[in-house]
DNA sequence: CCGAATCCGACGGGATACTG
DNA sequence: CAGTATCCCGTCGGATTCGG
């Protein structure tokens, strides 16, 4: 769905450390006492770049969506037609009591996972006409992410629902 | 930066054993070879629930943004004031030539972060005024995971951006 | 049945100004 | 310095229509 032009990062050079120079003198000023740490982090962020353009980032936000993990989730079962796929992840939704994905987004989610690589298209020109969708290897690996994601978001369920309602709680008062 | 209600799945009843039946008799139609591998996928969907309104939908959307990854990676170094993390998260997005985050979004990021207990906020009534952000554990776990997607994405780097090429160019032609 | 095109409402996210 | 409010724009996502 985006079609930025996803520039490679050109960075771990010399940049990289005057800008940690600069970063240092910024936070070692109010808090003399962390440096160990926090240099490490910084290094890491700064030669792998995890800006809003950077792949990783751009991978996570087509993934961040409504409608990704369970579409994804439901296509590392197997082969799928469009309008098999829609009916499914439409009635599994219903679970939640959320809507049907629309045809709309559906075949454009499914056009820019073909893109990085994740699913793979097969199209026959017969009448009417046929398309399967399926996972590549890459795809099936960034499947096996998001469910470990999602079993660590259903362990850690309970914590975040009471914190969010004492938030919600000291929220209104 | 959702104020919706996070409603608890009812799932695991009678209506996922309704529903699993309803979809196979939708898919076993067209393609009677595929149950097997298929049903335990469906009945993991079904029983867990990755609707757009479940909780590690939620959380996947909340991460799935420009900015969180940076932001909580930063984090995980240590304690920071706003105006130190903007400044930080500002300086490393330049490397990928991104503009720097707004105050606007960094402080509701911050606060829909405390929401679900991913960080903790410490405000002193000082003048000038003081408030102080980390990590909650549940937080440093989130970024673990974080990590590791990332750590995965550059490793697939390669792959993906030859996959883009391979889309794009067969496409303007 | 596939999927592209159009219209439209909702939300994310940036810039700025203002209060405490 | 922390945080909120206002304005604005680009994109996401739903509904519908049309063509192949």
């Amino acid at each position: 769905m985006s079609e930025a032009g996803l520039p490679r990062y050109h960075s771990g050079g010399l940049a990289g450390e005057a800008l940690l120079e600069e970063l240092r003198a910024t936070l070692v000023h109010g808090n003399p006492e962390r440096t160990a740490t926090l240099d490490t982090t910084l290094r890491f962020v700064a030669e792998h770049g995890l800006g809003p353009q950077s792949l990783p980032v751009e991978i996570i936000q087509l993934v961040g969506d409504r409608w990704s993990a369970l579409m994804l989730t439901v296509l590392a079962a197997g082969t799928f037609r469009p309008s098999e796929l829609q009916k499914v992840v439409s009635l599994l939704s219903h679970i939640g009591n959320s809507n049907s994905i629309s045809q709309r987004v559906l075949t454009a989610k499914l056009r820019s996972y073909e893109r990085l690589g994740f699913v793979r298209r097969t199209a026959w020109d017969t009448v009417p006409p046929r398309t399967d969708y399926d996972l590549t290897p890459l795809g099936h690996e960034l499947v096996k992410i998001i469910r470990d994601i999602v079993l660590w978001c259903l362990d850690k369920e309970d914590d975040v629902r009471s914190a969010i309602q004492a938030f919600d709680e000291s929220e209104d008062e």
